[in-house]
RNA sequence: GGCCGAGUAGUUCAGUCGGUUAGAACGCUAGCCUGUCACGCUAGAGGUCGAGGGUUCAAGUCCCUUCUCGGUCGCCA
């Protein structure tokens, strides 16, 4: 029979001599060192203790237990003759009276070696889950994730706001990523869909007079994974404040974040509260993206107006702008110069170009003859040095600055010096713009999000509607938290005026009709007297994939799904009883045939 | 959906110009070893080279098709 455990398999140590204790875990490896002598490492959530075998009986009872077994052992804990001072338990070691196999691992060879899992072929990890877990490593991100959670929790908790749960089986948003849908068994050929986020619940929690409100939340998209993006479902620390302005966020996020980075962060948090604020328009100038990576101290120019005249065909494209970065102190090959081009070709869609000046200050290599003409121009434009490499990106405003973006990442991290790796960087992007021409439809669209409140309210959208300013000018009190380069949060000033949410839907071809077909408890609560209010929702696993400095989201989330959103482990998703079917209404059309 | 990469022993990988019996490390099995802690030493077992087709006297290697996984772009209010 089991019994209770005396000790855990981390805690015992030099206090403990001479006491008979019970420890409990997994076999994690038996060293034989000897006839009938070995050393046994048994392994739980707390560490490793290690169990001496030095009787024939002892020997034979583990030689026949495979690795990967439950154990417990009951023994003396006694003073090690050699000492381990790398392990917390190294200083002693238990000699068993009793061993009993507890749950036995029926297989000698597993599907890989528990403390090398990480190595380990991804699909094999996340089969066999449960074993890949076992691994400390792997764990503790785990741990990490619990004690982050947590800490949120409280933190939030503190500053007063509310944990308050929104539904998951809720109505389809007709706007965003697409929707997971749950067939209605007492409403045939109706869905539920889960909430991509908690978005509008939260707004009506604003309008029930909540003040401050928060919740862990699941969200839930059915759109492609990404390294940093989790397919499938995801959390967020979802927040709203009544009354409050995007300063009152920013203050309560700056206040939150920086001491949960700071003790559970593998990494120095560079950044002090309050952090940067970068507009957005600025944000694509300098560094060719949204989402900075400040950790890298590199700045993008606009040299259009240098390039003017040049025998390079692509510079003299019409409406075409010449973006560059420029790296001191480069000791890059040519090769590896046209590796990291390569790379940001792929990445950016567009080729990157480039020259240097070397170590003599002449323009050499790339495109530098193109600048033949105008050497002291460009020099004094780009300050360039000796063993400078200059990145070049021309095209479309919105290309040139994507591609120098990437090329600005890629050469921070690759040339010595330009990148601060182990420490965390905040910034806040703001001024987003409220409206953008749509690719496809060449029409005004909705930049992020219809829930934003304009700046300037009505009144500006009633001026853009005369035509007196520019309604790509309107700009909303919309916000990024950015951290190294990740997106970390999204959120904004809501729109809490049924009149301006109207006319701003006007401003894209829509009106009244649509905003009450959309929306209609938003608008229709809204039109009971609302509060001012703005709010935001920081990714949870994003936030801990930061602070475990890991580079794979799946790494931070217990039971992750594959790239193709599958669990392979549980074998979702699987085809039901056609029984299941039947109540639920659904008839599934042949599979060939839908993929025709 | 596009592009790139990968798929060879239980695991991680190597495999030259197409050429004899497809190798290494870890793991596994057996033996040796009384202070190991990534224990060590000796020996052994273990392969549908992702699948299908083709070229060839001969294919892990070349060609075609296809499947799977990963990265990336699209997408992600």
């Amino acid at each position: 029979m089991f019994q209770s455990r005396t000790h855990n398999c981390g805690e015992l140590r030099m206090d403990n001599i001479g006491q008979t204790v019970t420890i409990a875990g997994w076999m994690e490896n038996m060293r034989e060192v000897g006839q009938n002598f070995a050393f046994v490492i048994v392994r739980d959530f707390y560490g490793t203790t290690q169990v001496v075998v030095d009787t024939e009986e002892m020997f034979r009872t583990f030689k026949e237990i495979n690795k990967e077994s439950t154990v417990q052992v009951t023994g003396t804990v006694r003073e090690r003759d050699s000492k381990n001072p790398k392990i917390p338990t190294g200083d002693i070691e238990i000699v068993p009276t009793e061993v009993r196999v507890l749950g036995k691992c029926r297989y000698n060879e597993l599907p890989f070696e528990v403390n090398r899992s990480r190595e380990a072929d991804e699909t094999a990890r996340l089969k066999y889950r449960y074993l890949d877990l076992r691994n400390p490593e792997v764990k503790d991100n785990i741990v990490l994730r619990c004690n982050v959670v947590a800490a949120l929790r409280q933190a939030m908790t503190e500053h007063g706001f509310l944990e308050i749960t929104t539904p998951i089986l809720t109505a389809s948003s007709p706007e965003g990523a697409r929707d997971y849908l749950v067939p209605a068994r007492k409403h045939p050929g109706q869905f539920y869909a889960l909430p991509q986020a908690p978005q509008q619940f939260k707004q009506l929690l604003m309008v029930s007079g909540i003040d401050r409100y928060f919740q862990i939340a699941p969200c839930f998209r059915d759109e492609d994974a990404r390294g940093d993006r989790s397919p499938g479902e995801f959390y967020q620390l979802d927040m709203e404040m009544a009354f409050a302005t995007q300063e009152d966020v920013f203050t309560v996020l700056e206040d939150v974040l920086p001491p949960i980075f700071a003790k559970y962060g593998k990494y120095d948090t560079a950044s002090e509260a309050p952090f940067l604020r970068i507009p957005y328009l600025e944000a694509l100038e300098k560094y060719g993206t949204d989402k900075p990576d400040l950790r890298i101290d590199l700045i993008c120019q606009d040299i259009t107006a240098h390039c003017q005249g040049t025998e390079f065909p692509p510079f003299n494209e019409e409406g075409a702008e010449v973006k560059a970065v420029v790296v001191s102190g480069s000791k890059l090959t040519r090769k590896q110069i046209d590796a990291l081009c390569a790379d940001t070709e792929v990445q950016s869609g567009k080729k990157p170009y480039w020259f240097r000046m070397d170590e003599n200050g002449e323009l050499v290599g790339g495109v530098a003859k193109f600048f033949a003409d105008r050497k002291d121009t460009i020099t004094d434009a780009l300050g360039l040095q000796p063993d400078c490499l200059v990145g070049i990106a021309v095209g479309p405003r919105g290309q040139a600055q994507k591609t120098i973006g990437v090329m600005r990442n890629k050469l921070g991290a690759a040339v010595e010096g330009h990148m601060k790796k182990e420490q965390y960087s905040f910034c806040w992007i703001v001024d987003f713009p409220m409206y953008e021409i749509g690719e496809e439809s060449g029409e005004l669209e909705f930049c992020h999000n219809p829930f934003s409140m304009p700046n300037g309210g009505l009144e500006t959208l009633l001026k853009a509607e005369r035509g007196e300013i520019d309604p790509l000018a309107i700009t909303a009190d919309q916000y990024d938290l950015v951290c190294n380069g990740v997106e970390l949060s999204s959120g904004a000033v809501r729109n809490h005026d049924p009149e301006i949410m109207v006319k701003a839907f006007e401003m894209v071809r829509l009106g009244e009709e649509d905003v009450k077909q959309r929306f209609p408890a938003m608008y229709n609560a809204f039109c009971y007297g609302a509060p001012p209010h703005a709010g935001i929702a920081p990714g949870v696993d994003r936030m801990v994939m930061l602070l475990a400095g890991e580079d794979s989201i799946r790494e931070v989330i217990p039971f992750p799904m594959n790239k193709n959103a599958q669990d392979i482990m549980m074998g979702a998703p699987g085809t039901v009883d056609p029984k299941q079917l039947e109540e639920l209404h659904i008839a599934v059309t042949a599979v060939e045939e839908a993929e025709e």
